[in-house]
DNA sequence: TTAAGTTATGCTCAGGATAAGTATAAGCCA
DNA sequence: TGGCTTATACTTATCCTGAGCATAACTTAA
């Protein structure tokens, strides 16, 4: 069957003459089992929460159902019933299949599908054992709102660049210290909060992650943060990622936020997702400027200082425009 | 957009109480299987091409094999094989899993993994099927180099007008126009590249894409572009459009070039990508204030007009800095 | 009642990025 | 030599961005 070429041939990972998809699991080998992976946010008084189970030690997930017209829309079901909330934004993340993931090597032959949803906290379903949990306890050192958090500089430093120095030649060294210096903006580099993977990748690599070491490590080499079974927060740096890099060029903010609400709760939510501050004045710039919300006329009310007028998002602007940015130089003729 | 409602609980999508990953297929029905589809890229002359199967109707795909260490490398050595080139860039694209994807109901029960790469064209090995054709040959509506191109107006518009008129309500009437308008551009808009997806999706919607009607159709009221195999051209939509998103923010563009190139071969490239046309200096510029690029010293033989430098792919910068574009108004304190 | 603290909101300003165009250089070929 | 083509340098106007100042509108404690 697998007529493919040269030595790989043997096996034919794909296979370039059969028609596709007429492949009816030819040998139950290829039989595998596929589950889904949620990375479920929400951001409440300015914290940005995940969902989780087993004791905050995993993502919600469960084995795969052919159920529902699609994958999304299962999630989307599932995910409603549990918060009682609607799911407003729902985004493949990633699948994971890589051999020896899930550090069960008998069973490779697993498949995750993980999902990025966006919600507001609310009261989860009865008798589930979820709950939310902030994500900054999983990824300490990506919260630069106060600043640079203390342990990145007296911990992860010291310990990034003894794994640099423990590289067999000088230019290993040399790479390893410029990939961590880049990742986490050593040596007056720039802090660039969407790199939240090749950070924990190379934490793990470093193996300062639980996860990475098991059973063998010793704990008092590691670096903060709380772990997850499995990969599961590997899949919670993609989304995490993902999310702080979608917010800079679509609206998605919006749907962790209440009906209503004053432009600096709008400001901290983006502010508790991008794990840094932004600039008050400039960003209330933007939001107009881009008719992004729309006053609803009330005020809010219960607050120090001078009362807030509070806004809605306008969810005319999807309708309107397709809002994407550019960085080509474009010509317009 | 179809939202589930809650029935949907009593098997549980999600099993939350379960601890994750331990799901052992406890009933056969979790069996399912899973196959590799791949959008290959390479540009030739200013044109860009996808390598494709069974006649130019289908992208490569096979069957999943567990026998590499992840999927990711199992391609990359299958395409190696397949092109005598590496394969310089390799990304995840998306997961199908939709019911009914295929058209094929009886076996519902397959997903299927997209990959997109990055490659050269070269001699494709021997007894391949396989060969190398222009994206735009499925795309006719994405080629906006040369203004856009007639069929938008001569065919796209009215058939998409029809297709908004004949919505039972007056407002889908103008919901559905509107679409069309922001994703094709109509009623001078602006161009979007990015949208390939969804203005396929909205074709398809409309029934003017042979994929959409299968059997039923009658060609008379499609829309030119040549269909592929099962949901292959989705997939295709899918790449094109996450490539004409990335070149954007990451130096991919040089995955296709050879290891010398004139300035204007690598404007004609993104050109080709982009299916539009970029300002000549302004490019040229840019390439060069990010240090992108360097000379080599050598000058392009065989040419017509002034002969131009050639240059070079300055492979540091991937090491030197984390290429990435923020928008957000953040505050450097 | 007043001063101090807090948040909201309007406005300015400088520097840099961007889009576009002008001008000149350097080759070819008829 | 003139005309065609492409390469490359420079200029200009405009817009965007980051940053800061100033003032308004409240609350709270002295």
């Amino acid at each position: 069957m697998a007529i493919a070429s040269r030595d790989c041939n043997r096996n034919g990972l794909l296979d370039v003459a059969g028609p596709p998809r007429k492949t009816k699991t030819p040998s139950s080998a290829r039989a595998i089992t596929a589950d889904l992976v949620a990375v479920l946010v929400a951001v409440t008084d300015g914290e940005p929460k995940i969902m989780t189970i087993a004791n905050a030690g995993a993502l919600p997930s469960g084995p795969f159902e052919f159920k529902h017209r699609s994958l999304q829309s299962g999630l989307r079901a599932w995910v409603e019933a549990q918060t009682g909330h609607p799911l407003g934004y729902v985004e493949q993340l990633y699948t994971f299949a890589d051999r020896g993931r899930t550090g069960d090597a008998q069973s490779p032959h697993s498949v995750s599908i993980s999902y990025l949803g966006l919600t507001r906290e609310d009261q989860i379903g009865e008798g589930a054992e979820a709950l939310w949990s902030g994500w900054y306890d999983y990824f300490p050192w990506e919260d630069h709102r106060e600043g640079p958090p203390p342990l990145l500089a007296k911990l992860l430093t010291p310990r990034l660049r003894a794994w640099a120095k423990s590289a067999p030649s000088a230019a290993l060294q040399r790479e390893r210290w410029q990939r961590a210096a880049i990742t986490f903006g050593f040596e007056d580099r720039e802090w660039n909060e969407e790199l939240v993977l090749q950070r924990y990748e190379l934490l793990f690599e470093a193996a300062l992650i639980p996860e990475a070491v098991r059973e063998s490590g010793n704990a008092a080499t590691l670096v903060p943060g709380r772990p997850m079974t499995a990969d599961h927060r590997r899949i919670l740096a993609t989304g995490i990622a993902r999310l702080r890099a979608k917010i800079k060029y679509r609206p998605v903010v919006f749907e962790l936020m209440p009906a209503e609400f004053t432009l600096l709760q709008l400001q901290r939510s983006v502010e508790a997702l991008a794990g840094r501050l932004v600039h008050k004045q400039n960003f209330r710039r933007l939001m107009e400027q881009q008719q992004l919300v729309e006053e609803t006329g009330a005020i809010a009310a219960d607050t120090v200082g001078r009362p807030a007028k509070l806004f809605r998002f306008r969810h005319a602007v999807l309708a309107e425009r397709a809002v994407a940015g550019t960085k080509l130089p474009l010509s317009r003729t």
